[in-house]
DNA sequence: GCTAGAATTTATCGAAAGATAAATAGACCG
DNA sequence: CGGTCTATTTATCTTTCGATAAATTCTAGC
């Protein structure tokens, strides 16, 4: 309780010290704890999404009140439950790496789509590749929460589409309205070991190849070089019908 | 409690159906409760792991005997901890997919190396790819604890390094010590990707390609293009060791 | 400086958690 | 059939949880 309080005191000092308005006009302050409700709103949605991080969503309420500095009933006045405050903390975090709007330089079809490709991906994964973002990914994940699945659809459908509709354009194939099951499975297979990727470096904390954006580039390589050549078999064996007999795997990517 | 108690009654009832002995000598018994210490900690390792794997670690214990069909403080007769329950139920799980020692036959040069990877994973990902055993990894992974380190460990040491080892041998290279950084990377995604197929079908619920090994075939045949494309760059560029300003990505992966 | 209003704390409730001790009841043996 | 052993239940303790109400302390505005 003493410890608690002493962390309230430097927490305040430490806040006091960024904030715009109101910069302490005395000395240090040792009692200054009051903040504005929508600072101390804002304070509690970035130190929630970090201790949730850490803890997962069973984490309790007063051990999250000990980050802020404050007591646990205060949450209350701000939130009218637990719930609230974890959906409030989903919003903050899903919504950032979308609102960059990267995914729609995509298809910017005057530079090769080899660049295209390493830039979003790496600045995508700049904003999600990091343990907060990435374990909050993952337990809202098994929580089944609606907006974890929200999610996931958008990176089908505003990321995977994308790329392989750039893909396609690349080889010369026609860019017809939806890709296969196969292609789209395809290109999960790669986007997924690149957000495994963060995962194990951030979450399980494996010494992984430390530059992330050879990683990526690596990725990208063997990911066009295996699509381009199913595409090119593809396109070798378009006139004639594949055989039922020979349905080979590439011919799946139809 | 009422309703609890008819519940014991109905799985002692189908417990003793499947029991070898003692087969109920009268007629179906509606109070045969009892199971011998052995079976009944089967039974609690068993129903412990589809319980943790449903709602994580944070499950109650009374939830969790209730399902048993017994009564909550019956678990320390036979676990001294909720924890050691726990620590029962990750030997349960990460033991099974490893004692078929399928990793072994990866090496068996007298097939080609796509058959051996293709049969590999097919036989690997049936042991792994289902909701129970990809939720209790996730969660044990989230917490931190060390089996889930250890596995990871045995992944990379007996299964990504034999498959970077392989293809080192079919591209006609020597197969050397140890992979690369950049190699075990490219591994790990590709690897990474097939897990995330399992985890996006049965536990986001995702409607992925029904096909499994049709996915698998996929993605073993993008990495291995890309793979063997990378590799014959690199043999091409040996002999002259790559300029410092054409370090290009595939010569990363020597 | 005093006062009013709001930010924050203190005190507390009921439910559910893990865990323990004592009582009960089913099964085996003579 | 009766007795003993033990698997199982009943009852209960202590914490900790999310949540609420009332008291308090800081700060802004006159």
């Amino acid at each position: 309780m003493r410890k608690a309080a002493s962390v309230a005191s430097l927490a305040s000092v430490i806040k006091a010290g960024d904030m715009s308005k109101k910069p302490a006009p005395g000395a240090i302050r040792s009692k200054q704890t009051r903040l504005s409700p929508d600072e101390r709103r804002k304070d509690f949605v970035r130190k929630a999404t970090e201790f949730f991080a850490d803890e997962g969503f069973g984490g309790g309420t007063r051990e999250l009140a000990r980050r802020l500095g404050v007591t646990q009933p205060l949450l209350y006045r701000y939130f009218p439950s637990k719930d609230d405050l974890i959906k409030e903390v989903y919003r903050n975090v899903y919504l950032k790496p979308l609102e960059g709007g990267w995914e729609k330089r995509l298809t910017d079809r005057s530079r090769p789509v080899r660049e295209r490709l390493g830039e979003f991906y790496e600045t995508y994964t700049d904003a999600i590749l990091n343990r907060t973002w990435l374990r909050i990914f993952l337990f809202s994940g098994l929580k089944g929460h609606d907006i974890h699945r929200d999610y996931v659809g958008v990176v089908r459908d505003q990321i995977l589409t994308r790329v392989i509709k750039e893909c396609r354009a690349e080889a010369g194939l026609p860019t017809q309205a939806k890709p296969t099951a196969a292609e789209l499975e395809t290109a999960w297979v790669f986007h997924s070991g690149i957000i495994y990727y963060g995962i194990r470096r951030y979450i399980y904390e494996w010494p992984v190849l430390g530059d992330k954006n050879l990683m990526i580039a690596n990725a990208l390589d063997v990911y066009l070089a295996g699509i381009n050549k199913a595409y090119a078999e593809l396109s070798r064996a378009k006139p004639s019908r594949a055989t039922p007999s020979t349905r080979s795997r590439v011919a799946a990517l139809r």
